[in-house]
DNA sequence: TCGATGACCCAAC
DNA sequence: CGTTGGGCCATCG
């Protein structure tokens, strides 16, 4: 076997993005509670990435199966929705809002939704 | 290494 | 309220 050496050089880069921040924003994702809304921003800084808000929306088109994570909560600051009127994903969030007791009018959430 | 892209954010007009 | 332009920063070709 030559074993003799584990070395790998230099700790294997995952490769392909970590799946460690992506991990930590589905985490602060999960951490919105029903009926409330978070920005990109709002929640870029609260898992620590700062100003990567965009990296959010990448992290979350990451999103695996069976997954338990509120996607939906999560929109723009200005509290509009991230995708555009009448694609499937923005139908879906929307559906989603409105169960929670979002009231979601013309692609947009009051912003009262957002101090969670 | 550089250039282009993006489920963004903000200010100005 | 819409559009424009700039900024931020990671990821990909």
């Amino acid at each position: 076997m030559k074993g003799s050496s584990v070395e790998s050089k230099t700790i294997k880069p995952d490769s392909v993005a970590e799946p460690n921040k992506d991990q930590k924003i589905w985490l602060v994702v999960m951490a919105i509670p029903a009926g409330k809304v978070a920005s990109y921003g709002q929640v870029a800084a609260m898992a620590g990435l700062g100003r990567q808000a965009r990296y959010i929306g990448r992290a979350l088109g990451k999103l695996p199966q069976g997954h338990s994570v509120p996607w939906y909560r999560v929109i723009r600051s200005n509290g509009q929705i991230a995708f555009a009127p009448g694609s499937e994903t923005y139908q879906e969030q929307v559906s989603c809002l409105q169960e929670e007791g979002v009231e979601v009018i013309n692609g947009r959430v009051s912003m009262s939704q957002f101090g969670w």
